[in-house]
DNA sequence: TAGTATATATAAGAAATCTTATAGCACCCG
DNA sequence: CGGGTGCTATAAGATTTCTTATATATACTA
């Protein structure tokens, strides 16, 4: 008498999400179905894997020593995914990138918007978001970073580098003269990040040692920090090539040696022959190595 | 779009045995499922998995790519029953027991026979092999066995030695006369083993070298070889105890300093706490250690 | 305190899956 | 060359599985 399969994949979702509604969710499946599949489950198995309540479903001891295997279980069907998705040679199809919210909800549109009319098989989805592991979990098939991927599974390839400078609004600098050196920043408001650290790096790069609290605005959100820029709030950090698409956003100290990003383009190695991945690789690659001005305007 | 688990299953086994009909007898399913499992996964995925034919379903090309994953699959997932089953405190259900010829058919029936009437709720069945690997494939739960098994993830505990020693039957000695000392052996009728080695091995030690040309009856099934004996086709080995039971058998040269073999029980590491299991292991141990003429008496 | 959101459990109808039965093809054996 | 065996494919009915809808309970919020 055997287990099915499925149902080890309910339960690893179960484990991870803590309810049958947030596993049904993830899974496509409903409420109902999932509560059906644990409860056969444990009837095999002949004990309870978990405790159930009004907060949700608590593994039981039994349980928990049983969702390493399911996990590896899981790993193991996603890998199954992505070797059948590298070997496959169909055009048509869905094609999900991640980016960050610049790239995704200002560059890519326009790229994309040039793609799909060459490529009318080819549907697209974008996936805001930072993370590179969603590669590896296939939650998309291609990433766009603005830093090396280092996971050894994947396969990057460098665009091109992005100049960066710093930036403040017209009616800012209106009522803030502007710097003449690294050491007046100190003086002025100052646009930063919240929890990633990078910005704070560059900026000691840059001989200009800066806490998190020197920074009165602080966003990880980068198209909230460019808007606080366009407001006037204060001076940032924003991409030489963006800059030109605002004519009242000018840069400050235009001679400072700010350290430049790079742009990477990343897929997994399982899929890297896939054709349809492919064809939106090489075009993304083409089009991004043009200044964003050229893209948005 | 998620692939189903129970899919990547079914494409294992058509793959192992190499039809949709021998897998399906495997998988406990019927021929047209099986058939329709592949179908659908053939379809999501965009390309065959298989080549069919009157000869049955070969592996294409890219199924082949895909059989080293979902074989994994299947090892965790065994993983997986195995780890449930160590956790399982259930006294009921069943034991499957894994055991050589003259132990499955001769003596564990006796003995099981007084432990059933002691647990009905505990199933028994018995599989005739000497394979160690289905102990974790699960196929089996408990393995009897005459050597040490020495597979990492196996807990294995000695029952006892098992002394042997050569024998005939009465009506072989009338013919020929009995032999004095090793090398007379090169004159008789020797019973041995077919592909086994071990036996050629046991004469090698006691300063016999033969070649398996030397026996003019082999078989590996040891049940043939006593019955061999008991015919009066010529001189075997045989386990000191069973010869109790014929009295017209009997041994030659019993000075002669015989290797004895060694009495095994294994189970699975992940199963070793399981109560059924637990309860028949200990059973079988206290009662194996007894001389099989009490048993078979 | 009413309203919303979270959660599980259950009943009944809808939808998918599985099985039984059958057809068709190729091979092997006596 | 008939008769068995092993194989895939297909159709139709039986069964299971899944979903929709509802009941119930708890916590948070305005």
């Amino acid at each position: 008498m055997h287990l099915s399969w499925d149902h080890i994949r309910t339960f690893h979702a179960v484990a991870q999400h803590g309810s049958l509604l947030a596993a049904s969710r993830h899974l496509g499946l409903t409420q109902p179905t999932v509560g059906r599949h644990i409860d056969l489950l444990e009837g095999q198995l002949g004990f309870a894997l978990f405790a159930r309540g009004r907060e949700g479903m608590r593994l039981t001891e039994k349980g928990a020593d049983l969702v390493a295997t399911a996990s590896e279980m899981l790993g193991t069907a996603t890998a199954f995914e992505r070797v059948a998705s590298g070997l496959e040679e169909r055009v048509e199809g869905t094609i999900r990138i991640s980016a960050n919210e610049i790239l995704g909800a200002l560059i890519l549109p326009g790229i994309i918007a040039g793609f799909i009319v060459d490529h009318p098989m080819i549907e697209i989805e974008i996936d805001v978001s930072n993370d590179v592991t969603n590669l590896l979990q296939r939650d998309a098939d291609i990433a766009v970073r603005m830093f090396r991927p280092t996971q050894n599974d994947l396969v990057a390839r460098k665009v091109r580098e992005v100049p960066l400078g710093l930036f403040a609004h017209e009616s800012y600098l209106r009522r803030h003269p502007a710097p003449v050196n690294v050491a007046d920043l100190r003086e002025h408001i100052l646009l930063g990040q919240d929890r990633n650290p990078s910005l704070v790096e560059a900026f000691r790069a840059i001989g200009l040692d800066l806490a998190p609290g020197d920074f009165q605005f602080r966003s990880d959100n980068n198209i909230s920090t460019i808007n606080a820029i366009r407001a006037g709030i204060g001076i940032g950090p924003l991409q030489l090539g963006m800059a030109e698409l605002w004519p009242d956003v000018v840069q400050v100290l235009p001679d400072l040696p700010v350290p430049s990003l790079e742009l990477w383009l990343a897929c997994h190695a399982d899929v890297r022959h896939n054709k349809r991945i492919r064809l939106v690789m090489d075009f993304l690659a083409e089009r991004l190595k043009a200044p964003y001005g050229t893209i948005l305007s």
